[in-house]
RNA sequence: GUCCCGUUCGUCUAGUGGCCUAGGACACCAGCCUUUCACGUUGGUAACACGGGUUCGAACCCCGUACGGGACGCCA
């Protein structure tokens, strides 16, 4: 490993996404992951995965995967295999002891009884709950019998230790304010406050960017680093994400699991713009693709408030990737949504119509699962299920337009300046509006009032299709 | 309780001492467009938490107060 120092020679920056498997990838993780990506991306560096999978009682091979799947989902695939923590312990207790022998390190034989009472009888004479350092400087040789000590960090009682961090700035705390903590456990594995130094370290991270819940438990990860005389990393602690009412994000403000975006029908990118957007700008920029998020980002440009999730605007987003992704993309999607959700088998045929009708259907969607709503009609068979609107709209004297009307589409070519035409001259000729004809025809076509332009409509389901609907419905 | 961090329209934000009668976006309201619904478009309502300084001048700098968040584990 090189000894020069970031500082000295800028070594080629890597960042890391480290989040432990005890849950689904939340939407607040998912911000952090995004500005490690991207801060990796804009500096030409890479961006590394490491699975904090230490704590075995609550973590699954479920939730890594899931967060796994989640990630790629955003589009935020690491560039190096995962680091899984917990293949490391016996890196995590080496440097412990190495720390021991060069006395930057000390056996405490407190039990975990002792330290509870310690805390408690702190708080109640109004002190901070903090270990005293009763065995820092105590011979090991008064240790009791049959206790398996856990080793604690020999931190410097005077002075302060700063974190000049790189979007909260200059942050500092008195020594004094810090106690000795446990590196190593009694049991022989290690803390996380001393694995993820020690995995940081040998990883070579150089840029750590997460939430700001880490903020003060910096100050004594810096103090490990420098007792191992390693070089420290840049920080970056991003503020997090609260729920609409400014509480911490739970379930009760709506989706909050990456995959629950997915089901909810949010296109990742949306997603990852407006996450982008919570806390950091460029200006009056709202809509920025990935490219020009690469280009554009820097960690030191995030905003130290936390923001709060606003569903309404990461909709409004949705709406603009949807009219601006691809046809074929969104046509796979809806074919996906109809037969898993809507129970409906989609045929050749239909998927033809939906593919036909896509460019249309998208300019009034805001979310998937509105997409794949408003394209069902094209997949079902005739008699449609009718909406109350729409069968109000059926009246007897709509049912004789339909006939009407209908003799005229039969001789018409189905295409849509044909089928526009073709309306057109049939409302001028029976003495009506467009949409005096148009409403009844949506009617009777979708079993909805609301549509792409009955034009387009009719051209998407071939004059077969729609002649029999149109014939069904004027029954 | 102690320590750390934050505070511009309802929300996300621009703003780094004069360009601010505080700009944009979402949401909301009204109008236009129109073949329904969207899209688009025009206009509108709406904010510098409070109090002291510093300065010719403060949203911007300093100090307090209030409010919010986070951390204080042999959890991560």
């Amino acid at each position: 490993m090189s000894d020069i120092s970031p500082q000295v020679a800028p070594a080629r920056v890597r960042t890391r996404f480290a989040p432990s498997p005890t849950g689904q990838l939340h939407i607040g993780g998912a911000r952090t992951a995004l500005f490690n990506f991207l801060y990796s991306r804009h500096t030409g560096g890479d961006f590394l995965l490491r699975v904090e999978d230490t704590d075995r009682e609550r973590s699954t091979d479920a939730f890594t995967q899931g967060i796994l799947d989640s990630l790629a989902w955003l589009g935020l695939t690491p560039d190096e295999p995962p680091v899984f923590q917990s293949t490391r312990a016996a890196r995590h207790a080496e440097v412990a002891h190495e720390m021991l022998a060069a006395g930057k390190a000390y056996y405490c034989y407190c039990t975990p009884e002792e330290l509870r009472q310690m805390r408690e009888q702190a708080v109640a004479e109004g002190r901070s709950p903090r270990y005293d350092g009763r065995w820092r400087d105590r011979d090991p040789a008064e240790a009791p019998a049959g206790v398996k000590p856990s080793i604690r960090l020999k931190a410097p009682r005077d002075g302060e230790t700063v974190v000049d961090d790189l979007v909260q700035g200059p942050v500092r705390v008195a020594n004094a304010e810090l106690d000795d903590m446990i590196i190593l456990r009694g049991d022989g594995t290690p803390t996380y406050l001393h694995a993820v130094v020690v995995d940081d370290h040998d990883m070579a991270i150089t840029h750590v960017i997460r939430g700001d819940d880490h903020l003060t438990n910096t100050f004594r990860q810096v103090q490990v680093f420098q007792a191992m005389g390693w070089p420290l990393p840049r920080f970056a602690h991003i503020p997090l994400i609260h729920g609409a009412d400014g509480s911490k994000l739970s379930k009760r403000h709506g989706a909050v699991s990456v995959m629950e975006f997915d089901a909810q029908g949010y296109l990742p990118e949306a997603v990852c713009n407006y996450l982008m957007r919570l806390g950091w700008s460029h200006g009056d920029l709202e809509v920025v693709d990935r490219d020009e998020a690469i280009r554009l980002f820097d960690i030191v440009d995030v905003n130290r408030g936390a923001s709060r999730m606003d569903y309404a605007k990461l909709t409004n987003l949705n709406g603009v990737y949807i009219r601006k992704a691809d046809d074929d993309r969104l046509t796979k999607d809806v074919l996906r949504r109809l037969i898993h959700q809507h129970d409906l088998s989609v045929g050749s045929i239909a998927a033809d119509r939906i593919r036909t009708l896509m460019p249309h259907l998208k300019e009034r969607a805001k979310s998937m699962l509105e997409l794949a709503q408003a394209a069902a009609f094209l997949a079902r068979v005739v008699p449609l299920p009718m909406e109350p609107k729409a069968a109000a709209i059926l009246t007897p004297e709509a049912r004789l337009l339909l006939r009407d009307v209908a003799a005229d589409l039969a001789a018409t070519d189905f295409t849509v300046p044909a089928l526009d035409a073709a309306l057109r001259a049939f409302a001028e000729r029976t003495g009506r509006k467009l949409g005096q004809v148009a409403q009844p025809l949506r009617a009777a076509l979708t079993g909805s009032t609301v549509s792409p332009g009955i034009d387009a409509t009719l051209a998407a389901l071939g004059k077969d299709e729609a002649l029999a609907r149109i014939a069904d419905a004027s029954r």
